[in-house]
DNA sequence: CTAAATGCAAACTCTTTGCAGATCC
DNA sequence: GGATCTGCAAAGAGTTTGCATTTAG
């Protein structure tokens, strides 16, 4: 499984014309074993130890993986930093737990239903939805319920 | 409406044991001028000119009006800089074109939907829901097909 | 061999902070 | 009068960039 995924990057790189490097293989190692919504800080934190690569090498290369569809940023509320995570190709939104800061992913049909209603009623043309719910998350209400 | 406006944040700094000043009151009032989604940085230059107060004093004066529930602030997408806007008590969600980087709100019951389908099935106690959406707005749309 | 990518360090942007003096109540 | 607030300037995070050197193709 881990030759697949490196696989892909390398023919995915390839395929747009960019070279497959040491620093590009290892933010992708990196990014997709975080849990996702890790920041560049982590990550270069993760990969310039062992001198795999510079910290403005992940930042470089990060930006080249959203371009390529590969990763996605965001702002979760109003953190400072922004969090990385691998692209997923199905609908999804993060739920941020404002007690344990757990960030959890929830796929469901909620996207895509903002899609269809402004595609069709407003005219809007969509291109990404973003869906950052801000709360208290279930295990942390029943530590509250059962002190 | 002018008075109205002054009259309530004066009311609303004192009850919370915050006095009414100079500073403030600018910060208010270019906030409630500007169109909303405005930046520190535009507030400070709508309000540095005239000497009404320094740049420091914005950010702590909207750190203060965030924490009094007055404005609110978000990160949209991937800009640098966060946007502030007086705070609403009705459900709404922005509209970002990447055309032309007009910002709308869009009033809607898409936020409360969001919020029961979560508060129900998934035990999860929504505090705040942040929906962005990119894509291009109907104008852009438009001027694309009648060039 | 040559264009592309990297590392290093310095620059840049946005935001926060320490402190002396001004201000509101 | 005394705590709160402000302005100024400097520091702090996160991110980007210039340039000489290395490296993939």
């Amino acid at each position: 499984m881990t030759t697949n995924e490196r696989v892909d990057l390398d023919e995915r790189l390839r395929a747009a014309g960019y070279r497959v490097t040491g620093p590009r293989r290892a933010v992708w190692n990196a990014l997709r074993a975080a849990s996702g919504h890790v920041t560049a800080e982590q990550l270069t934190a993760q990969v310039t130890p062992s001198g795999q690569a510079d910290q403005a090498s992940v930042y470089r290369t990060l930006a080249l993986f959203e371009q390529l569809g590969l990763a996605r940023q965001s702002r979760l509320g109003d953190a400072d930093a922004a969090r990385w995570e691998v692209a997923h190709p199905d609908e999804h939104f993060h739920l941020v737990c404002a007690n344990c800061g757990d960030i959890d992913h929830h796929v469901g049909s909620l996207v895509s239903r903002i899609r269809d209603h402004l595609e069709g009623d407003h005219r809007f043309e969509v291109r990404d939805v973003e869906l950052v719910v801000t709360g208290i998350c279930a295990r942390c209400r029943d530590d509250e319920d059962t002190p």
